[in-house]
DNA sequence: TGTGATATAGTCAGTGCTGACTATTCAATT
DNA sequence: AATTGAATAGTCAGCACTGACTATATCACA
């Protein structure tokens, strides 16, 4: 459902199409939530099969006719139903990479400290990329923050990890 | 490929059934691997047909018999290539909850702080319970630190949304 | 003797998502 | 005039996963 918050949100701070929305998603908030182009455009149709969307034709400039989605009344219903249920819950996030980790003796020391080595490379880059990002307009700066923060908490751990496994006798 | 990677890794140390793995799956793993049973008999299922397992039926006491895996020699080779796979890379998490955070102006400041005191309370819970859970053996007390460590951060974050919030001019 | 709990093994339809693709119109370039 | 690229709108098969269910054997206990 957090995936029709999202869409709803968005339509709800203006009128936008498709196409617009998918792009913004996949770039400016790419860091804060996942949402490819195909489901967008799923969600939508089923958003306006439910009476939460209504769109309308409309070819602005001279571009190929664009489809505007706007809320309806019982899609601003939904969308504050839904952004409460969102903001109460809290979500705990799983770390794929742990699964690695708790396998990590199968590996020989010296290689494995070479893998974690990379992932921390990549670790580095994504924060100097964060870090670089322009400021966020309103509340998506606490998003960037969010991310900042646990970017931080990840590097640490990491490095914990590296020092740990590196002092560890054989 | 991760959850392959898990039975693979747990098939590893010694052969198991679908059953124990399922279950120490959804209990002892539930912090860091989202891996559900029919998921796990699946994954079991193809990875057989690939030629990574092979199982042979055994009745051990008076119980229904079980189904034990083992792997094959090509599925020792694939778990040490999904592991380095899986040790190299860097998976950022997302957090669904920042949705809610990035439209939370939509709701009147005092029902926003309130619905977010209640977020963390569940946080707070959960911190507890990680601190509670007894000791895990080997390399689970990484993955474990990982989850406290990211909850810490989690709590710091929100308590500064928090605060941001009921200081913000309306 | 039956009844329920537990250990084991599945199955299957349905959901949510996406990769990869097609289609159309216009602007820019050659 | 022809070609390419980008803005827009989709579509669809297929994958990964799971909720909810069935089946069977044994044990504990009323």
């Amino acid at each position: 459902m957090d995936k029709q918050l999202l869409l709803l949100g968005l339509l709800r701070q203006k009128s936008r199409h498709g196409y617009e929305m998918a792009d913004y998603i996949e770039t400016a908030l790419a860091s804060c939530v996942d949402l490819k182009k195909p489901t967008a455009y799923f969600l939508l149709d089923k958003m306006t099969a439910a009476g939460w969307l209504s769109h309308s034709s409309q070819r602005a400039g001279n571009r190929p006719a664009k489809r505007m989605y706007q809320l309806t009344p019982q899609g601003e219903a939904e969308f504050q139903r839904l952004l409460r249920e969102n903001l109460v819950v809290f979500s705990e996030a799983t770390f794929p990479g742990d699964i690695g980790i708790i396998f990590i003796d199968a590996v020989p020391r010296p290689e494995a400290l070479a893998l974690l080595a990379q992932r921390r490379a990549a670790l580095v880059a994504r924060q100097a990329e964060v870090q670089a990002a322009p400021p966020h307009p309103g509340a998506l700066q606490w998003t960037v923050e969010h991310l900042r923060r646990h970017l931080h908490a990840e590097l640490g751990w990491l490095d914990d990890v590296m020092n740990d496994l590196s002092k560890k006798r054989v």
